[in-house]
DNA sequence: ATTAATTTTGCTCCCGCGTGCAAATTTCTA
DNA sequence: TAGAAATTTGCACGCGGGAGCAAAATTAAT
């Protein structure tokens, strides 16, 4: 095989080296890789033909060394088996990174690991950290602000109440509420709520905004039982033991979901191991409409949240200097389907 | 609120501070960080206590850039729509992190953007690059290695006959003539294949595994459809206009599918939409072994790679410093449920 | 107790690029 | 076309830490 040989790393072509070949001054190579420098079009031209020639690109751990910024943030996700997880990356990467931010990926284990998860991010420098979990509690949080390393700490997708932070998120307690009215005038009178695990602190206010307002209209509480990780599986086999003895007067009407992944383990289990029919046996609501909430096999009634817009806003704060507070809830839609 | 001041930030802590604070050189400090340094146990307290002390942590950029090893591998990712891509980087992100390998998450948008998503990487001096994608080709490849700035380029869990690149795949062809061998076995005569996109190179050899071994077998080739996407709401409507004139005779008798997300769309409209029974009507297999495969609304016969495996080879890669041939197929198994 | 062997520590010289300013060019004005 | 205004360019210095070696401090050996 003549002419096949393989190609060697070598990753030392630098702005001097450009420079020598375009006949400018290493800083004039370094302004042209620089979006707001000023540079005439003439040198522009011949430092982009050296570079293109030699293979050169700028070292981004330089750039970021000297100019106290990386462009980076980092994401900290846990509660991998939630399918909403990927349509929050799929969203938050793509928008992150049209607006030139790179980013870490730390999958964060437990509660435990959160402060390593952490640390990890802080050694890069990365400019804000943005965490999409549910293991992220005050005290995690109030470690993370103490070390004093981090520009920004974003909460995603989920409220907090600590000032310190910024939460961009849906409005649990609008959305539950329009969740419960809608339960409510549809005549289901006997729901049960199916919760997530309850975490100490910057948990969603679902399930306290729907026993609310059933206590308001019904004088009553409605049955809750709560799954300890937003996992399709697990919801099932919680759902089935609750459920499976009880007769067709125990029984609840509608099964209202914390979040689509726990609505879309108690369908499969409500159908294939309690032999009910959705919604005519039970309905279910769920919340987040995960792409398979729409798929024929669910068509599930759930409340979608606008990913877009949040994420949109998320750059917007991540590009400004002020100092001020980003908090912002955004209101989603219910999508009502066949399943309730 | 007295008291309440608002953490500043403050990033300026740097290994000078600490050597001030503990009584020793800035080597010395940087030494107490490093786990292959040679110090004695005396300094290493002084320096972790003065650490401690100022909440000092070392600045891996700096690291990254005398070191150069970045410790740092991107991660190449598309194709957000199949549910197994989830599972793929839950656990290739908690491996690596283990192994200490922090993730650059690059979501590639599509073949055209492979180039800037690699530029991406580049910038950021990544020690390897990992594709988990569809949308990367010989000539996406060829570019990639022409720049010369990887030290290594990984495709995970896709096979790629590029000498210069490193895959870490399951084998295709013995997993598919396993499928087709029981498909065969269980008397189906009537199989349809359900492929997903057929990207140019580097694609899954599933489908040409199966219409060889039913050529072989039978002298015919089976009817295969295409799927421009692994996105279970794409086959699903596929599946759809393909099957819904049909009557029972021109009914394929199973739908081998190239992986789980094309499998669920499936499974989802002939059931809803065509109102056919699995596997009475029409059996189904899958490829991959997602979480939803095993639930009780899809028990789905399905391949499982072993995807951990393949995570901890991937590490043990990451960290040779060989030249040699990394590429190693795995062999997964045939998981037999209810849907064929 | 000395000297040799070994371990620790400090130091010089980078790694590749941004900041801010002064010098050199270019463009504009009268 | 000279002189002023505006734009470009070059440069010293710094960002935070690693490699490799020489000096210093310990430990081992005679």
């Amino acid at each position: 095989m003549p002419n096949d040989k393989k190609p060697v790393f070598e990753g030392n072509i630098t702005a001097d080296d450009v420079a020598v070949e375009a006949g400018v001054s290493r800083w004039t190579v370094n302004r042209a890789f620089r979006k707001d420098a000023s540079i005439s079009s003439k040198s522009l031209e011949k430092v982009r033909i050296a570079a293109e020639k030699l293979g050169y690109v700028p070292d981004l751990r330089a750039a970021s060394l000297a100019s106290d910024r990386s462009n980076l943030v980092a994401l900290l996700i846990d509660d991998f088996a939630n399918p909403h997880k990927l349509v929050m990356m799929e969203r938050l990467t793509r928008i992150l990174r049209r607006e030139g931010w790179d980013i870490l990926l730390v999958n964060t284990l437990d509660r435990a690991d959160a402060g390593h998860a952490l640390l990890n991010a802080s050694q890069r420098r990365v400019d804000a950290v943005i965490l999409i979990g549910i293991q992220f509690d005050d005290e995690v949080l109030d470690t993370a602000l103490h070390a004093r390393r981090f520009r920004k700490l974003i909460i995603f997708a989920r409220t907090s109440r600590n000032p310190n932070t910024i939460s961009i998120a849906v409005d649990d307690v609008h959305a539950m509420k329009e969740i419960a009215n809608y339960v409510h005038e549809r005549g289901f009178r006997r729901p049960m709520f199916l919760a997530g695990p309850r975490t100490s602190s910057a948990h969603l206010l679902r399930k306290e905004t729907f026993v609310d307002y059933w206590r308001q209209h019904f004088g009553s509480e409605p049955e809750t039982v709560s799954v300890s990780a937003y996992d399709p599986a697990l919801a099932a086999s919680i759902v089935e033991t609750t459920l499976v003895d009880r007769n067709k007067a125990t029984l609840p009407d509608i099964l209202v979901c914390e979040n689509d992944a726990l609505a879309i383990g108690a369908t499969d289990v409500i159908r294939h191991k309690l032999g009910l029919r959705i919604p005519q046996d039970i309905a279910i609501t769920g919340f987040d409409d995960v792409p398979q909430a729409e798929g024929a096999n669910y068509r599930l009634t759930t409340y979608r949240q606008p990913l877009t817009d949040m994420a949109e806003y998320l750059v917007k704060v991540l590009g400004s200097e002020e100092d001020r507070d980003f908090d912002r809830l955004f209101q989603g839609k219910l999508m009502i389907r066949d399943s309730a």
